[in-house]
DNA sequence: GATTAATCGCAAGATTTTCGCGCAGGGTGA
DNA sequence: TCACCCTGCGCGAAAATCTTGCGATTAATC
């Protein structure tokens, strides 16, 4: 039923890489044809393999220039409190990705601001909740990227 | 030149949601004709602010199971080292993100391995490196992600 | 060894993307 | 103000890509 065999996790590993390959370029890398190729691709979609396809975006061009790795404290209350930070949370434009996770801190988050300034102001606006007894906060200086393999000429 | 105007912007937040949708979903929604939209597509990619197009992938399905945060503190050295390192980070499949960031630990990454027993080899192996002076595990319970709003059928 | 189910490749048809073209709006300088 | 250029628009044709029906092949089951 929802099998995934070995030419499926070919084109997972490829579509990570670059989800937007022809259905030849597929066929060359994986060895089947174009047509089965997509059509595995349409399964996968369906089957929730493929989650989503998504344009990463260069964050400068959007205007946030600095990430931060922000660690949240709870403090230890109803089950409620927190389900409403986290939705508040996913909410927010600034923030990226949010684990949940063990060791003092509860959550980490990456978070994109405009500037430092602009980071002072989101964790004054935002962490500063009766949910939330204290933060750390660790600044990316750089990220560094698995490159994209061949950018398409 | 690299001018981002309005309607780049979003294009890009669109894109940033779903890359897949077609030149007239998208120029329904902004407002443009569908090969406007497209040229600009292009354009984007060009000039890098669209830097990669990517399928996100259930990770279980990868048979990737667990997620860690792994910080890392270096030993001081010379950039060589260090270079020599983050070169072979960015190397492993299991390294998911690699931020270089303030504060006591020098790098931290996001690691997704089979299992928890994967994860101690991983570092076994790769974390017992003469350029790394020690390293801190925080395992991720849980990540929430923003949804994806309107999963098209 | 027959039957069933899955999946392949092929190729026609549908959809989507690319691109040349002519035109409109916005600066610029005479 | 008036040419003039430059950019980006929409239109539509052409090219590329994706989808799907079909018969054939293969593997598993009985």
């Amino acid at each position: 039923m929802d099998e995934i065999d070995d030419f499926d996790r070919q084109l997972l590993a490829l579509l990570q890489i670059d989800c937007r390959q022809t259905g030849d370029a597929l066929a060359e890398q994986v060895g089947l044809s174009p047509a089965s190729c997509l059509r595995r691709l349409q399964r996968l979609r369906r089957i929730g393999a493929v989650e989503r396809e998504v344009a990463i975006v260069a964050p400068e061009l959007l205007g946030r220039h600095i990430t931060v790795l922000s660690l949240l404290t709870l403090r230890r209350g109803g089950r409620d409190a927190l389900d409403r930070l986290r939705q508040k949370l996913l909410r927010l434009p600034q923030v990226e990705r949010i684990f949940h996770v063990t060791g003092p801190a509860d959550f980490v988050l990456t978070v994109r601001c405009a500037s430092m300034e602009a980071y002072a102001a989101f964790t004054e606006e935002h962490f500063y909740d009766p949910a939330i007894s204290g933060f750390e906060s660790i600044v990316v200086l750089r990220e560094h990227r698995p490159a994209m393999p061949d950018a398409a000429h």
